[in-house]
DNA sequence: TTTTTTGTTGCACGCGTGTGCAAACGTTGC
DNA sequence: GCAACGTTTGCACACGCGTGCAACAAAAAA
């Protein structure tokens, strides 16, 4: 009856006497590749059970200055895209031993508040999955020794101090774009979203580029202030409600599946025409919803998981920070185009 | 040049240097309704800005066995609700002070080993968003005292330790009920999701029991083992495959959306049938996608953001607890019953 | 002016762990 | 049996801040 007394977290010290040893071989006890005897180990992880004994990882990040402690940063939820990475990265991230601290800066148009409180927390990395990220400001917060590192996940980023995992833009955009002319498509157009940030995709830019190569003519665009589909719904509606069917473009190629579903929705419903047949779509990311038979979008997958893992390798700093932006994903050709 | 001088992180210490105060006032400038004079205040807060300090949080934490650290627990990332109950809660906890740990509990069938994991970082509280969470298992971490305040979110629980803020779901499914039945539908089918936990939805049992108060039968029910709009397609595509027109349900209520767009889905392009005209679908949550025109979902939406200012209270210790199972939402009414 | 009250400040101690070093231990080879 | 070595263990100190209390100053009351 008396054995629950307001019993205060047990402690390594406390593991140690019931061990028989130090406060300092419990703690090696903890450590893979400490040096502990296999004895002495099992001694004081039988203890540590006995007592219900976990290490606290706050006490073991102060001291040591490292703390597992991964910043995610979004401010993105409209797109679902999100959902899976944000499934994936804690998935892995925790798999090696990381918790990772999701920091929503919807509310503040740069992302330095978010990382200054992330900083607060000593976290070993700020992962970026966002997008109105100011290059600028990252410099500074990492130049302020804000956070240790600063990583740009799926997008590139042109700052030198920031590391960038991601697809290579360039060779994925050209899969895509290949793929839009093969199937024949005369008159694309363009769907992106926000344009004013200095790390945004250059798929919009990579896109026109090839095409202008191989067609000679450049592509029309619009885009569109977030990766919102009700929002990409609004902006293809407008554009496409008045004008007539040999002026309109044949194929829309968005920036990502967000935009693409939004953009479906708007040839369908808002214009009555059929997809792909009066217009075509391309998407990227192949979110879940993209393989609905309501969608089918030709998309671009990427490796998320294998980012991840190079993630980790960055956190364990054991990575050569050259290879990260050259990811390759798949085409995934459905029937939307 | 020098300036820049591998400038260990600056502390309390510097800034009460420069303010020309001890270490403690400068604690005190950064404490709210701290016994400090507007002054002092005002010289520290200078001094700080000057020297780029902010408290560490984890010092902090550990020093006051308060961590203002929330560890949100999710083991559904392929319902879309969820981003929008992240995009929530994070913002309004942050709002209010407190940081976020996701936790991704989606490769355990427990919950334990991720609330293990929170309690090591020292988290005031644990939210759990998910579904595969045994009771039992809750209880027993809270017994030892893992964490000090077990949360769940959106769902109820029958544990007397865990705090449930939800809806009134027997309210929620009656409003849906009355619905489905002023409409005219006769034969409808449920469609459920996991049924093993202990701590799941009661929206069956009520739909159920609601129909069979007002109609005399009890309607058939399918359920899927999680959240998900693919699944939900191939069990309703399975299960009406083969049933005859006049044998088939006229409605299928759905546990949530992400249940239902898969039903709309199997309904339109696996049975080749109109939604509504020949089967009509409810849905639960009014996630964005929902309100598409494609799904356009007569649904149901909770409250979320005055659910998350109520587990603020909660955090505060603000809360009587008697009320928060007590939200009640909206029912919205759209194109698909 | 003296006393009381109120407001403000400084300090010893503690939070639970990691690091680097030195001492103790055990082993091998001659 | 001794030296040399590798392995294992203990320890002082540090990490950066909060709590509670005592000391102090300033303002109000006597």
């Amino acid at each position: 009856m008396p054995s629950n007394v307001e019993q205060d977290s047990i402690t390594a010290d406390d593991v140690a006497e019931l061990a028989g040893v130090s406060r300092w071989t419990v703690s090696r006890a903890f450590k893979k590749d400490a040096s502990i005897s296999a004895k002495s180990r099992k001694k004081v992880l039988e203890a540590a059970t006995e007592l219900g004994y976990a290490p606290d990882l706050l006490a073991a990040s102060l001291a040591s200055d490292k703390s597992n402690l991964v910043a995610l940063l979004v401010d993105d939820f409209a797109n679902p895209h999100k959902l899976v990475m944000m499934e994936r990265l804690t998935r892995i991230l925790r798999k090696n031993g990381w918790d990772t601290l999701l920091v929503n800066t919807l509310d503040e148009n740069d992302a330095s508040a978010a990382l200054m409180n992330a900083s607060q927390r000593r976290v070993d990395a700020a992962v970026l999955i966002g997008v109105n990220f100011n290059d600028q400001e990252l410099a500074a917060a990492l130049g302020a020794r804000r956070v240790k590192k600063l990583i740009v996940f799926a997008r590139s980023s042109e700052n030198p101090d920031t590391i960038s995992i991601c697809c290579d833009d360039r060779s994925a955009m050209a899969e895509i774009t290949g793929h839009v002319i093969r199937k024949g498509y005369r008159r694309p157009l363009f769907l992106a979203g926000p344009q004013t940030q200095s790390a945004h995709l250059m798929r919009k830019e990579t896109f026109v580029r090839l095409w202008h190569e191989a067609n000679g003519d450049r592509p029309d665009f619009i885009s569109v202030g977030s990766y919102d589909p009700a929002l990409a719904y609004q902006a293809v509606a407008d554009r496409l409600r008045n004008s007539t069917a040999d002026a309109r473009p044949d194929v829309v190629v968005c920036e990502n599946d967000a935009l693409a579903m939004g953009a479906v929705d708007a040839i369908r419903y808002e214009l009555g025409l059929k997809v792909p047949q009066d217009i075509a779509v391309t998407g990227f990311d192949d979110v879940p919803q993209a393989a609905s038979p309501h969608y089918l979008l030709t998309t671009y997958r990427q490796p998320i998981s294998a980012m991840a893992e190079g993630l980790v390798q960055v956190l364990k700093g054991e990575s050569d920070t050259t290879d990260l932006c050259r990811f390759s994903g798949q085409l995934i050709i459905r029937d939307s185009a």
